[in-house]
DNA sequence: GATACCAGTTTGGGATACCAAGATGGTGCA
DNA sequence: TGCACCATCTTGGTATCCCAAACTGGTATC
């Protein structure tokens, strides 16, 4: 693999893993010599990085970008457009029974599974539900979205009853798409969209003090 | 301003003009050539073009994006959703009168305006009545999209009844949101787009032979 | 003690040199 | 005449060098 893909894909790896926290400095010849990498695959990805809203500019120079509610906020309505129009083009279609590979991969998570494991499957279920509609930019769009949400995600403090309320709440929608009810479907995932934000906006801000405590920079709605 | 916006601005004017055909090869060398710059803005520049979908890989090298009508009409539903979510967002604020500067910019056209003005104009509607959501992420979807559009558009063989009508439906849509009434302006906004996608495509389709005599690659749906 | 200023260092942006892989075209053999 | 093969050129990927701007730390002055 050419290294500037390897770059890319490491650094967006130990970003999205907290392992840079948000609101770090970056440069350019510290990640250079931390991949072994030269300066040209260093800048594509962080220019690659920049439109994904994981890195940005902090005058001249880099910065990890900071979690910030504001902006959580905003995902959230843009992903609620996007994922319900993609889910009734999905209710639209002749052949449904795609919604059961979903199905089956919400089914691969019980009590042994680890943490990550939760935190990837309940990202890729609304991708792949997404890429069920066909429309490669709703698909994106999605992707995209929740790419900017996963940090975040991964700092919420998630109780077992909320995943499992999210779990239901997920095979509820994917239900309502295998008997191809549109409407339904999108109030469903609607009503699981905001009150997913909802959880994730108040546990953030309560714990905005221990999270900048641990150096992760986090700025208020 | 630094040399490397300075090469993605003069590129991408030239791709969104047509004086660099659909479908043509490009070679970082020219492009350095050509702009009088060196090949790291060149590369920058190159991205960040790839990402908003202008330019493409070509195995090695690069390539200006073909106009794909499949990627039209996925587009047009992937707009429908967007906006049609950012101006419900829109008639449900309190002070809506930031659409009487949109219906300025209307106004700001008439028989004597050139086509290229009417153009943006055009596109310039929708982009900034997406961003009086105050929405970000919904914006930036719509400017992107419309970004998307932009070529496929400037070939659109238009008529003026085609435009005259396209102005009301813009005209009609504000007069909706001023009001607030979010179902009518949605109502409006969906057929609006609908119809816009259907005189797109079928206008294209029809001169697709034309098109590529002048050396425009254009992909059927 | 505070502040303004200056030298040295750091850092990102730009330019250039080099390389390997792929395209090209010409030549020689069948 | 046609096809296969090889030398050559082109081109994107990478590494490295240079530069101007900005930041840093210390010092001298008020």
């Amino acid at each position: 693999m050419s290294q500037m893909q390897s770059v890319e894909k490491q650094l967006r790896q130990m970003i999205l893993g907290l392992e840079i926290g948000p609101g770090e400095k970056l440069t350019e010849r510290w990640i250079e010599s931390r991949f072994g990498a030269s300066r040209t695959p260093v800048r594509a990805a962080l220019l690659r990085l920049e439109t994904e809203g994981l890195v940005g500019r902090d005058g001249r120079g880099w910065t990890v970008s900071p979690i910030n509610l504001a902006e959580l906020e905003q995902i959230a309505v843009y992903r609620e457009a996007v994922e319900v129009a993609a889910l009734r083009l999905t209710c639209g279609l002749a052949d449904r029974s795609a919604v059961d590979v979903i199905e089956a991969m919400l089914e691969s998570c019980d009590n042994d599974t680890p943490r990550e494991e939760w935190h990837r499957v309940g990202m890729d279920f609304h991708i792949e539900l997404a890429r069920l509609s066909g429309n490669e930019f709703l698909f994106r769009a999605v992707r995209d979205a929740m790419t900017r949400l996963s940090r975040a995600r991964w700092l919420e403090v998630r109780d077992e009853a909320a995943l499992s309320r999210a779990w239901a709440e997920h095979r509820a929608i994917l239900a309502a798409a295998r008997l191809g009810d549109a409407d339904e479907a999108a109030r469903l995932l609607s009503g699981h969209i905001v009150g997913s934000r909802d959880r994730l906006v108040t546990s953030l801000a309560n714990d905005r003090r221990g999270l900048r405590a641990r150096g992760f920079a986090v700025v208020a709605a």
